[in-house]
DNA sequence: TTGCTAAACGGAATCGGATTCCGTATAAAT
DNA sequence: ATTTATACGGAATCCGATTCCGTTTAGCAA
């Protein structure tokens, strides 16, 4: 679905309107995702991008469909920061403000965390981008600060990942600097050591796995 | 709503037919919960409970309303819990525990944390339960840790109660496990220190305020 | 026991929003 | 200019939430 090119087959190229019609809905969304999140009404976008209803769903099936379209861009984004955090940083630095430039995506586009963590089925394929997409940054951070010992070994990417994403959901609470301090308790936990030495096990509370 | 008993002025009791189905419906609703997350449709607890789904409304207005009552009885639980661990345990032992059990807490509950962290407007009362509920309680622990010496002393209760909560969170990814291992985290972050030494400020990437 | 009445009951009716369906319109290939 | 695969719009349908109201009943008093 939202192919913009065709295949290298003798199928037909996407049509001029259609691909037209797609842009003004994903601008249309994601002015509405921001202005009521992202349960709102389908029929909104669709009035919005003055379109019909039976168009949207035609290019975008289910809603994650809709969302994974906005954020993708964002997300890439992110991802790649943390290229110039490792190239410019000490190691755990660049660890701590990645994952600050982590609370920053999901405290930003309202309803990516909830979307993220709704544990719902149709919603299966935001998730698996998501996460495809950042465990491998987060995990050559955490790899580079370990390198480093600067923190302990025994820490799983996507664990950690998870959390410091649900931790940076919005909520009717806290704002995004309660979700900073929160993310920031987690990377002074990697750097905890009963002693400040790492690698030593026979921690009382906790029993981390790598990978 | 749900009132048990008559005020001390003249007005009636509640009558014994409506108490016995608030009664039945609680316990539908609570196998409904369980067994198919909150957001299961009402109709089905009505029909579990053999109750129109007008007398379930007639109860419960809101559907929090109902989870709150269900809830109740194991987050008061899960309050004195922390008493027990207060009286047997180290300071940061007892605090560790108590997270812990916490993360039982949401983790069993299935739905809980969802409620918690809906943002819905309808969905206030629960939140403001649990966390008036529980803040104090970790406040106490908190406090006690802090004079112990084992913990940073600039860490917001409530504020680090619904991180954990949020962590805690089922999802049909991470089981309890992995947050258990997460909420450890957390708590290893309270109790680093640069040098391993409590009190200092200058920390690259915290800015907690207390309260 | 027998009314009497306020409270409670059940479920039909109503109200959204989501999703599907299909007759009409049109881009683009010939 | 003709053809036809695509795409379009929005009416129709579906489904769960919530309301409404005629009927039933618990509890009180005579």
């Amino acid at each position: 679905m939202v192919e913009h090119q065709e295949k290298d087959s003798g199928i037909r190229p996407v049509r001029a309107d259609a691909r037209r019609n797609i842009e003004t809905i994903l601008r249309a969304a994601a002015e509405v995702f921001d202005t009521s999140g992202v349960e709102a009404p389908v029929k909104l976008i669709a009035d919005k991008a003055g379109v019909g209803v039976g168009t949207l769903y035609r290019h975008f099936p289910h809603r994650p469909d809709l969302i994974k379209a906005i954020i993708q861009k964002e997300v890439d984004a992110c991802a790649k920061a943390a290229l110039d955090f490792a190239a410019s940083e000490q190691p755990v630095e660049a660890l701590a403000k990645w994952m600050q430039r982590l609370v920053d995506l999901v405290a930003t586009k309202r309803g990516l965390g909830a979307a993220l963590h709704s544990g719902n089925a149709a919603y299966q394929s935001l998730p698996e981008y998501v996460f495809s997409r950042l465990t491998p940054v987060l995990r050559d951070l955490l790899d580079a600060a370990e390198a480093a010992g600067s923190i302990r070994r025994d820490v799983n990417a996507k664990e950690l990942l998870i959390a410091c994403m649900r931790v940076a959901t919005p909520a009717s609470e806290g704002d995004i600097v309660q979700a900073r301090r929160m993310v920031a308790l987690m990377v002074d936990g990697l750097r905890f050591t009963e002693l400040n030495e790492c690698d030593n096990e026979q921690r009382s509370s906790t029993n981390a796995i790598r990978r």
